[in-house]
DNA sequence: AACTGTGAAGTTTTTCACAGCC
DNA sequence: GGCTGTGAAAAACTTCACAGTT
C-alpha cells in the first residue's frame, strides 16, 4: 500500500498519473503536438474535469483556448514521477515468470531497468537471461545494499514471496511490485503492489451472463 | 471498464472479492477452518469493518461471536463470482509474454483455462506452447464464435492492441485482459482491465525519496 | 470559440459504533 | 467475550458549472 502523507496529493490521482504518461507519450509518437483534457478523457475512459483537477494539483500545465503542450506535460509528468532518471530494478525468480519479465522490452524506455536478479535453484544460478547472469539469493542483501537498490520485483511461488519480501526489506528496498497471488506483509514504510492476473478475470467473470 | 449496473452492489466491491477468495484459499490450504474479519483485514490490509460490509451485500456469510467458516465462504464467493466453473480464455499473442502466460501454473485452479492461442507471425504459427498449437489470427473469429469464448487476453505489441481488440469484439468476446501498455476502446457491453507493471511502479516511484 | 482551473455541489466509499447473537 | 451485520456519520472522490484566458 502506497504511503499516505497528510495534507498531500491523494494517491489515487497518483495512481492515475502513469495512465496519462502513457497515452501522452503515444500520441506523442504519433506526432502530435497539442492535446486537450477532453482528448485524454475520451482515449482514458475518464472524465475531462477530473483530468483537469488531477493534473491542476501539480501546477497549471495547460493554457485556456488551447489545451495542454503534449511534450511539456510529458516532462512535467516525468519529474513529478521521478521517472526522469533511470531506476534500477532487482528480480527475485528465474522461472517462467522472472524470464519472461527479463526479456520484457516495456521497462527501459518509461524508467526503469532491472540491473539484478536471483534464484535459489542451484540449476538457474550463474545462468544467463537477458543479458544478466542469474545470482544465488544468498548475494541478495549485499547486492541491494551496495547499491542501494530501491525497487524490487518479486516473482517466486507464493509460498516463498514472504520471506524474500523480508530479505527485500532488510536490504533496505522500499518498493516492491508482488507477482506472486499472495499478500505479502511488509513494515509502514515500504510500498507494495500486485500483478495478479487472475484477480482481473474474476472481476470480470462476476458480470458474466450465462 | 466493468459494466455499471443501477441499483446494485458497487463495482469496488466487486473488485476486492478476488482477493478475499485468495486470502481464504490461502487459509485453507493451512488447514485453517474459521476467521475473522478482523484478521482478514489484517492479511489484507483492509479494514474489518469494510470486509463486513462487503461480504454482507451477498447475504449473512458469518456467524456471530465466531468469525466465518472458511471452505463456506470460499464456495459462496466462487459462486458469486462464478469461478466455480471453468472459463475458457483465448489467448492472442505467442511472443514472449504469451508464452509465459501458457506457461503460468496459476489459472488452472482458479477457474480459468487457456484454450487457444492466435499470432499473426508464420513463424509461430503451428507451434506447441503450452500444450497449445498456436493458430494463425484469421481464424480467431471463427475459433471464439463456434465456442462461445467470453473471455480473452492481449498479449500484443501496443500498436496491435487495438485491432486486435475489434477483431475479439466483433467475435462476441465480453471481457478483455489487456497486457500490451496502451487504453483500448471498445462498446459499453464489453469489459477491459488492464496489466501494465510499469504503471504499478511508476506509482511507487513517486513516493521514493532521493 | 475553445479550453483550463477551480470552488461548490453531489455522489460514493469508508469508518464508526453499537445492537444482537453465539 | 468475541464477533457479525448495519444504520448513521464522516471522509474521500467526482462532477458540475462557470469565471477567466487565449
Amino acid at each position: 500500500m502506497p504511503l499516505k502523507q497528510t495534507n498531500s496529493i491523494p494517491d489515487i490521482v497518483i495512481g492515475r498519473l502513469p495512465l496519462y504518461l502513457r497515452a501522452l507519450t503515444r500520441l506523442q509518437q504519433e506526432g502530435r503536438e497539442v492535446t486537450s483534457s477532453h482528448e485524454l478523457g475520451r482515449k482514458l475512459g475518464i472524465s475531462s474535469a477530473q483530468i483537469r483537477k488531477d493534473l491542476s494539483h501539480f501546477g497549471g500545465f495547460g493554457k485556456q483556448g488551447t489545451g495542454y503542450q503534449i511534450e511539456y506535460l510529458v516532462n512535467k509528468l516525468r519529474t513529478v514521477m521521478q521517472v526522469n532518471q533511470e531506476w534500477h530494478v532487482a528480480l527475485v525468480g528465474a522461472g517462467n515468470l522472472g524470464s519472461a519479465i527479463l526479456h520484457y522490452r516495456g521497462f527501459a524506455d518509461r524508467g526503469f531497468r532491472i540491473a539484478w536478479v536471483f534464484d535459489s535453484d542451484p540449476a538457474k544460478i550463474g545462468a544467463h537471461i537477458g543479458g544478466l547472469t542469474v545470482q544465488p539469493l544468498e548475494e541478495l542483501a549485499q547486492t541491494i545494499k551496495e547499491n542501494q537498490a530501491k525497487l524490487a520485483m518479486i516473482a517466486v511461488p507464493a509460498e516463498h514471496a514472504q520471506s524474500v519480501a523480508n530479505m527485500l526489506v532488510e536490504a533496505g528496498v522500499q518498493a516492491i511490485l508482488n507477482y506472486a497471488p499472495i499478500n505479502i506483509n511488509v513494515p509502514d514504510h515500504v510500498m507494495v503492489q500486485y500483478i495478479d492476473p487472475v484477480v482481473h478475470l474474476q472481476h470480470m467473470t462476476f458480470y458474466l451472463k450465462d
